[in-house]
Order: C-alpha cells, then sequence, then structure tokens
DNA sequence: GAGTGGTCTAGACCACAAT
DNA sequence: TTGTGGTCTAGACCACTCG
C-alpha cells in the first residue's frame, strides 16, 4: 500500500467489522494513532475521514469518536455495476439484451446527456438476473460516442461497465440518481414475472465521466423483494435529497 | 464567518449556482484560490473536499477541478426534517397523528433501537401533507426515553424533529435510510387517498443522536408521484448501497 | 484543567495531465 | 517540461468535553 491513509483506514474498517471496536464504543485518540502508526496528525485525520463519509464512525469536537455502524456501505463500483454488485454478495449475475436500437435523441435525451438535438443515441432494453431469476429490467439510453462499443458487446455480457473498461478504457465515475415507485406496465411484467400494476422501484440515473461527460440515461425496474437499497448519512456530509418532481422530468 | 473554508466553500458554491463557472468548466486551481483568499493551501483543499461530498465538483490527479453540477443536494436537516424539507421548496408542511400507543418493545424493535426486549415504547402513525395534500404516511417508533417528550408535541405538530431539539435539546444526526417498493394496504390507502395495491415508495429508516443512541425507527411511505429521492455521488464517496435484504430484515 | 477534535499554516515530494 | 492535484509533515491555537 503506497498512501498511508487508505492502509490504516483499512486496518480500522477491520478493527470494526470484527468487533474489536463494537458499535457505540470510542476509538483511540488522534494522536494515540498516529504514534502508533508513526504518521503525522494530518495523515490520520484523513484516514478517520474516509471512514466518517462511509458513515461507519461520528464525531464531536471534543469527544473521542465513536463507532456508529459496524460495515461499510458498498462501493460506488459496486453500486455502478450490477454484475460487480451481485458477486459480491455471492449471486450470480446475468443478463441479456431484448432489444437494441439506434434513433436520433429527443430534445429530453438530448439535454440529458449534453448532445445536440438530433444527434445519434442508442437504446438498449435489457434484462438483468440474480441465480437466474429476473431482478431488473433496464432501460439504458447510451450517447452516440459510446454506441459502438456498447453494440459490440455480447447479448449476455455479464458486466457492461467493465467491459466497456477493458475494451475503450472508459471509466464511469460519477452518477446522479432518482429513486420512486411505479406501477409494472405490461414490458414488466412480462419480463420480470410480476403482475401488471405490481409495485416496482424505479431507479432513474444519469452516468458520467469524471470529467462530467454524460455516457448514458436510464430508467431501471426492480422487482419487489429482490432489492433494497440503503443510505447511509450523517449531518456532516450527505448526498441522498428528497425532492418534489418538476414537470419537465424526464 | 469564523471558519474560513466553510466561507471559501459557500462562495465557490454560489460561484456555481450563478453560472460564473458552469458545469463542464475547470475551477482554478488550488494555489490560485489559496493565494486569492490569503490562506494555505490545505485550508483551500478543505473548502473543494466539501463541495466534492457534494457531488459539485470532480477532481482528478494532474488536472484543474471541473464543475459536475450546479444545485447541491440538500441538507440532512432537510432530509430528516419533513417540514423543513418541504418549506425549503416553497410548499406549506402539515401533518397529523393517527394514533399513539406505547407498548413493550418486541425483539426485532429492541434490536434496532438498542433497548433491552420489552422496554418500553411508543408507537406512532402519522400522516403528513403538502399543501394539504396527504403525500406521505409514517409508522414511527420511539424509544422509551424519548416518549414523553414525543407525547407532549401537539398533534399537528409540523415539524417534530425541530419541536424535539427546541424541547429537550435532542438532536437527531444520524441515519440510516433502507428504499423500495410495496403496494399500498388498506391503512395505507384510506390515509393516502389512493387504491390499494398502488405502488408506493417506502423508506425504512433509523434515526441516531450523534453518539449513536438510536432515537426512532420508522417505515414511511410516500405516494408515487409526490416525492422523487435523489441521490448524487462519485467514485470516491458514497453511501448509497444496493442490498439483497436479509431474512431477518425488519 | 487535561485531553480531544477542529482549524490552520508553510513548507515538501510525488504522480499524473497537458502541451 | 510545467503545472496540477494527492500525499505527508510538524508544528500551532482554539473550542469543546469530561472528570
Amino acid at each position: 500500500m503506497t498512501r498511508r491513509h487508505e492502509h490504516i483506514a483499512d486496518e480500522l474498517r477491520r478493527a470494526i467489522a470484527d468487533g474489536r471496536y463494537p458499535v457505540g464504543a470510542a476509538l483511540p485518540s488522534e494522536s494515540e494513532l498516529a504514534a502508533a502508526h508513526g504518521v503525522s496528525r494530518g495523515t490520520l485525520r484523513q484516514a478517520f475521514g474516509t471512514l466518517q463519509a462511509e458513515g461507519l464512525i461520528g464525531s464531536r469536537q471534543g469527544a473521542r469518536r465513536v463507532v456508529l455502524a459496524a460495515t461499510p456501505s458498498q462501493s460506488f463500483t459496486e453500486l455502478r455495476s450490477f454484475a460487480q454488485w451481485a458477486r459480491a454478495g455471492g449471486r450470480a449475475p446475468g443478463g441479456r439484451v431484448l432489444t437494441s436500437r439506434r434513433a436520433p435523441a429527443t430534445d429530453a435525451e438530448a439535454a440529458q446527456l449534453q448532445l445536440a438535438p438530433g444527434d445519434e443515441v442508442l437504446h438498449i432494453l435489457r434484462i438483468r438476473t440474480l441465480d437466474a431469476e429476473p431482478v431488473l429490467l433496464e432501460r439504458t439510453v447510451y450517447a452516440g460516442w459510446t454506441a459502438d462499443a456498447v453494440e459490440r458487446l455480447p447479448d449476455d455480457c455479464e458486466s457492461v461497465t467493465q467491459s466497456l473498461y477493458d475494451a475503450v478504457g472508459l471509466v464511469m465515475s460519477n452518477g446522479e440518481h432518482h429513486l420512486d415507485a411505479v406501477a409494472a406496465g405490461t414490458t414488466d411484467a412480462r419480463e420480470l414475472a410480476v403482475r401488471r400494476g405490481s409495485p416496482l422501484l424505479r431507479v432513474r440515473r444519469t452516468t458520467t465521466t469524471a470529467e462530467g461527460r454524460p455516457v448514458e440515461t436510464s430508467d431501471d425496474r426492480y422487482r419487489p423483494g429482490s432489492v433494497v437499497f440503503t443510505v447511509r448519512n450523517s449531518v456532516q456530509a450527505n448526498p441522498l435529497a428528497r425532492n418534489t418532481p418538476t414537470r419537465a422530468a424526464l
């Protein structure tokens, strides 16, 4: 490990997961740990900051840090990639492209992907399975500049995110997710093997590169009972917000 | 403003919101801004870190920081408090307690609130309105040590979070939220004015104090179309996770 | 009052990006 | 090659908590 603060964060994470610092317990002080690891206070604070952002520990001025939770949230890599997430949970991911179609972008799509209206986009309808059980129906729109790479992927490609990285070095590193509930339509019901009108968890997301260039936008519908989204947050920083939808929404 | 890094973060946020740094644009370098504000590079990096955690800017080693989004997510204060969130959006919040009942904690409730099984808890069923329209049905369980304070609140209390802070200095500063979709039951349908079986967005949450002491756990159901949850995240840090529910789940 | 975390400084070296 | 952000150090002072 070249980065000392990451190494220290890893050690602390393990100690918390192992129960050496149980939930509710106080952690050693910054100076103690800095001395123990032979690093400056700044480096140690960086490690603590990581765990704080993960929601594992809390802090108040004047008092020692306290353990809030034992297990970290999964990484964004796992969040973005259905396949990686599935494997992390010991399930076998699967998938199949149902339809694939190129078309000029509508005004809404162009706006979301920061394209000119009429630029070509690629629509993909894809079903995702967990242990051969359908759990997620994705309606994805890819910006034209990624379309060729996406079309070259095999229909039953396990991990689109990973394959695009391997094939063209594309890294999707930022995302915005909108969560709400909808009733299953005809297609949803058929592919997810539920009754029409069943409640589905809908996640509309847009993913961008690190530079902020939009790559894809998607309407994902999860079968009830199969998946739960978890957000852990604290006063200091949290990216979760509750919004009333705007009229112009997708 | 006593804290310099907060002041700088505020200024940058405003500049981004005003479009002085539009989405996609590069920001000035750390050294330029540090010199301009007369602070050290460390302080400036702290300000940048705040904006990064809010999802407003992205960074890669070697290149200037880039604007990813113009508007920050709402604060956790607004997320926790229905009333504050509603007012921030210019809507009139309302609410009414439908039922209130004390009971010994079940094993599940005791585990969630870190109580001994059989300790007393307070169950509240509360309807929340936005501009007099019902949007949210809350089934909340409060730990016994907060029950007296909660019961003293008026039935149509606008902001429970604020009132508890005012009354007993209780600050709810950490939370865990689980989001999924469920079909409306009889009570849900009646109170939210939807048909039975309609899709509802369900948020199960547990809130704790800064020290990690659980205060309440709640099953909140939102009427479709009225509210959307938004998560913005990046590779560096994100508290959003996708989970398969465990059998033992609430 | 002693200890702790929050803030801030003024340096340094490195890895990486852009040109 | 130059500039940028990422990492790290060794100090300092303050606000706060706790016994």
